[in-house]
DNA sequence: TATTGTTATACTCTATAACTATA
DNA sequence: TATAGTTATAGAGTATAACAATA
């Protein structure tokens, strides 16, 4: 929290911000967006997508998994996640199987290549991730984990 | 952090998060886009949209700020900005000055109405953060936007 | 040449609704 | 009728690059 004009300025501001400086809500989205934009960066680096990273996760922990699951977890419309999973698909990463005993639903599993697009993208993010907790301070990360946790739950009720 | 199957489970997941329950990035995300929802929600209820709250907040504190100037500020690209203000001003919210000594500037300041719809989103974004608060806890406030502020800061660099 | 703002354009991510094929 | 996934479509929100006016 700052008080008064920014005397002690942190030099690219010299503008001042208000009532935003104190809110959470900005701050979040502030965070989001560097987080976002550096994690997207090193997985560009390696020609994946940082968007792919959780859905690769979800359906390596949770093999045959059906898309409108998937979108739910992920919280998504199943709807956004067709062009994503054709992609992957594609890239011969994610595997569609009819589910026996209920012929609309798709199963979906991770392929050999999959894993290693995953195995990729962990590495990146294990090292956005200690990035961020060196930023931090290694003893806040959970702090700060159980934090938005909370935050993502509470908001959710009602 | 939860360990093995979640025996205890939140319910609505079924779904095994992986490695992704431990992390920043991904709760960043999920609070961001909580928090979001959550705001743009109470705002479009008084026909005012999220995004012009830094705006306009930003304008309120920097009387005959200039564009490139409130872009940075805001974070955003001054070609993203021209489309909003256009928004801003056909609404009767802002005014633009061409700026005295400097005749490709544009100086902004809010008008009247523009202060009052200002006031509006103030409301609804003290009721969102006093909320947020209530569910993070009220002492724990400044430690989450000070994390959160740290983490921006962090991440710029490089 | 450099800067301020605008325009043209395009890309990403997302959702809603209507559709198909099953159930 | 209800459900799983697809398609058509649209709307935010953003950026890059080229441009006009001005410096």
């Amino acid at each position: 929290m700052r008080h008064g004009t920014s005397e002690t300025s942190d030099k690219i501001c010299e503008v001042n911000l208000g009532v935003l400086e104190d809110l959470i809500g900005y701050h979040l989205r502030m965070a989001q967006e560097a987080a976002f934009l550096a994690f997207a960066r090193e997985a560009g680096l390696i020609d994946l997508k940082p968007g792919h990273f959780s859905i690769l996760e979800l359906i390596d922990k949770n093999p045959g998994i059906t898309q409108t699951v998937l979108g739910k977890a992920n919280g998504r419309n199943k709807s956004s996640l067709t062009p994503v999973l054709d992609e992957l698909v594609r890239n011969g990463f994610v595997q569609r199987q009819r589910v026996e005993g209920n012929r609309r639903a798709y199963s979906l599993t991770l392929t050999q290549s999959g894993r290693g697009a995953l195995r990729r993208l962990l590495n990146v993010a294990t090292r956005h991730e200690q990035r961020m907790a060196r930023i931090v301070g290694q003893k806040n990360v959970q702090r700060l984990v159980q934090l938005l946790n909370q935050l993502t739950s509470g908001l959710a009720e009602e």
